[in-house]
RNA sequence: GGCCCGGUAGCUCAGCUGGAUAGAGCACCAGCCUUCUAAGCUGGGGGUCAUUGGUUCGAAUCCAAUCCGGGUCACCA
């Protein structure tokens, strides 16, 4: 339990005991850190129990005060100011606490539970390669099925690929026309962005085609209908669906080469995945659940043939599930992938990792889903996140609007060799070690990056401006990682030290100021950890971090480790950093950002 | 128009299950490298927490209304 919660249950129980006669609701006892300016560590806020109790908050604070002091081995002292009460946690407690944990290379973590979770991102399109909002996506995606792990879950991370439909036979159609045959190998282009030019080049002729048919008397929505390379898209299409096989043959080949691109971007970006889905493979599954809802009643038919679900009862409108033709829609095939992935590892809860402007699709999804009775509409969690935008709008793949992921990662990384170079801090590594530390700081800068706010919110990047390696940066939290680790190798203790390296380490005398506040910090890192995975938010393991490197750079600048005053206070000290260095290698480790031992 | 999300320092954001004088980073100004890595540290200026009302001992936080920005309501995905 983290001290906070002790300092709750003990409060709560002191006024068990103390006022017998009056029920005291839980939650009404706030604890909070007290603030830097009074005396403490944790204060309890006395107001609401005032008018319960009919006495002063004073007199109330002095017996609670006094009873935490008795009965409790966490403080040495407290302090009322003016309906607060201000404990202060003794040093005794803080010492037993780094004993006790500095070598535990599990701490934060939860015992593994009997808990499966799937977490779907990335969940890209054939037609195009990733860009920057993708990142967003795959970096929360990826960074949320570790915490959920580090918390006790079984997670499955999938990848569910969007393979067919019309917009790779855009691509398809317009690489049949004008490409002359040129292949990933014949040009030297990656997979991915080969295919996604001809999906620009699709759009280029068809903007082209739709203008010269309007210049020619034809209204708009005509125009768009009957411009060549569109119909021939859509023939492609159909004859996909029918099985014809020069279409599907082209189909694997240029999937193959998109595919063979997304590996390489995602090695890049160091995530993975456990599962793969294609579409290909579930676009027809979604039908029995639909012919499941018409015999129950909860969906219907019209006469066109069309099936419908009616949810104007909450609060929503009336959604199509299969045309009139018969074919699916897109919610079908992911009613049909839900019961899929629930029947395929019998989980407890699946995360879908998509922006927030598919919010209103995932809450008729999930409600639909419940209506017709599957069992996997309750674990349906949807992980909406804010969408990244550029400064002039939103990016658009089709008019090539768009900051590419693999441009971005590598001018990152040549930004932080860049950098590094210009601080002369190169000596005494090989080029090998020197190309590491490179897309370490590169890559940890844009994961942290995308990953210190909300997901909710939505973000501009502006590629003018790049983004900085100081102040609240996952390089801040490397630099204070390399300088413990420099301090550790030049006091010969290993970076995760034996269980009885400072085992004889009695405590006396105080601490000071700055080594409490770092040991009651290191402390809520589990609490932390529990949080970021209630609330699928890695950013509060930024906040985390940033502040505990903060904190350990103050410390650095006013106390000497090495140097210390006493070979006692050394040792505590050296105990302090390893564990702070543990923590932040860990926090930073479940967002993929890596931390080195010299920079 | 209905529903959903957001509005906090010049900029980017924390804080939002109500608690003390609203915090970081960037930018700006002034200091700190003969001492464990200055990618750092210390100090300074900078705020009607969109607006108005309500609930409360106490509101950036909860409620209502309004304003602004975004999303969504397709036989697209």
């Amino acid at each position: 339990m983290t001290l906070a919660a002790q300092v709750k249950h003990a409060a709560f129980d002191a006024l068990k005991h103390l006022f017998t006669d009056v029920q005291i609701d839980y939650n009404l006892i706030s604890v909070n850190q007290t603030k830097p300016e009074f005396t403490g560590n944790y204060t309890i806020v006395l107001f609401p129990f005032v008018k319960l109790l009919r006495q002063k908050p004073d007199v109330i604070g002095t017996q609670i005060g006094d009873y935490l002091l008795e009965k409790t081995p966490l403080f040495t002292r407290y302090d009322i100011v003016s309906g607060f009460l201000n404990m202060t946690v003794k040093d005794s407690y803080c010492i037993s606490f780094l004993l006790n944990h500095f070598t535990d290379t599990t701490f934060g973590r939860q015992c593994k539970a009997d808990c499966r979770v799937m977490v779907e991102y990335s969940s890209p399109n054939t037609n195009k390669p990733l860009h920057f909002g993708h990142m967003r996506n795959i970096f929360l995606g990826a960074a949320v099925a570790e915490i959920l792990k580090a918390n006790g879950k079984q997670v499955v991370k999938a990848n569910l690929i969007n393979d067919r439909g019309i917009h790779i036979c855009k691509s398809m159609i317009a690489w049949m026309w004008y490409a002359d045959g040129a292949t990933p190998e014949s040009t030297g282009i990656k997979g991915d962005h080969l295919v996604g030019d001809y999906y620009v080049k699709f759009n280029e002729v068809y903007k082209q085609e739709v203008a010269g048919l309007i210049a020619a008397g034809k209204d708009e929505k005509t125009a768009e209908k009957e411009a060549p390379i569109m119909q021939a898209a859509q023939d492609m299409l159909r004859k996909w669906e029918a099985g014809d096989k020069e279409v599907k043959e082209l189909w694997a080949r240029m999937n193959g080469w998109v595919y063979k691109g997304f590996e390489e971007s995602y090695k890049k970006q160091g995530v993975s995945f456990d599962k793969t889905y294609y579409e290909s493979d579930t676009y027809l599954l979604g039908k029995k659940i639909v012919e499941d809802g018409l015999r129950k009643g909860v969906l219907f038919r019209k006469d066109d043939g069309s099936v419908w679900i009616d949810l104007k009862d909450d609060g929503l409108d009336e959604k199509l599930l299969l045309r009139g033709d018969g074919t699916s829609v897109y919610i079908t095939q992911d009613l049909g992938t839900a019961k899929l992935k629930y029947d395929d590892y019998k989980l407890n809860q699946s995360v879908y990792v998509i922006g927030d402007e598919q919010n209103y699709h995932i809450q008729v999804l999930k409600l639909i889903l419940k209506k017709i009775g599957e069992p996997c509409a309750d674990g349906i969690f949807h992980l909406s996140y804010g969408m990244v935008e550029l400064p002039t709008g939103k990016m658009k793949s089709r008019e090539g609007t768009v900051v590419d992921a693999d441009d971005m990662v590598a001018e990152m990384i040549s930004l932080s060799r860049e950098q590094t170079e210009q601080s002369g801090k190169t000596d005494g590594f090989t080029a090998d070690e020197l190309t590491r530390l490179y897309e370490m700081i590169g890559l940890g800068a844009l994961k942290f990056y995308l990953l210190r706010v909300d997901p909710k919110k939505r973000m501009i990047f502006n590629p003018k401006e790049s983004i900085d390696l100081h102040g609240f940066t996952a390089t801040f939290i490397q630099y204070a990682h390399a300088r413990i680790c420099s301090i550790l190798r030049r006091e010969n203790v290993p970076i995760v030290p034996g269980a009885t390296r400072f085992q004889s380490l009695q405590p006396t005398g105080d601490l000071l100021p700055l080594e409490k506040d770092m040991i009651l910090h290191i402390e809520q890192y589990p609490g932390v950890l529990a949080e970021a995975a209630d609330e699928f938010n890695p950013s509060t393991l930024c906040n985390y971090s940033f502040a505990l490197a903060q904190l350990f750079n103050t410390f650095y600048d006013a106390h000497s480790i090495s140097k210390a005053e006493s070979e006692e206070k050394k040792n505590l000290r050296l105990m302090i950093i390893v564990m702070t260095a543990s923590v932040l290698r860990h926090g930073m480790g479940l967002l993929g950002i890596r931390l080195p031992e010299k920079m």
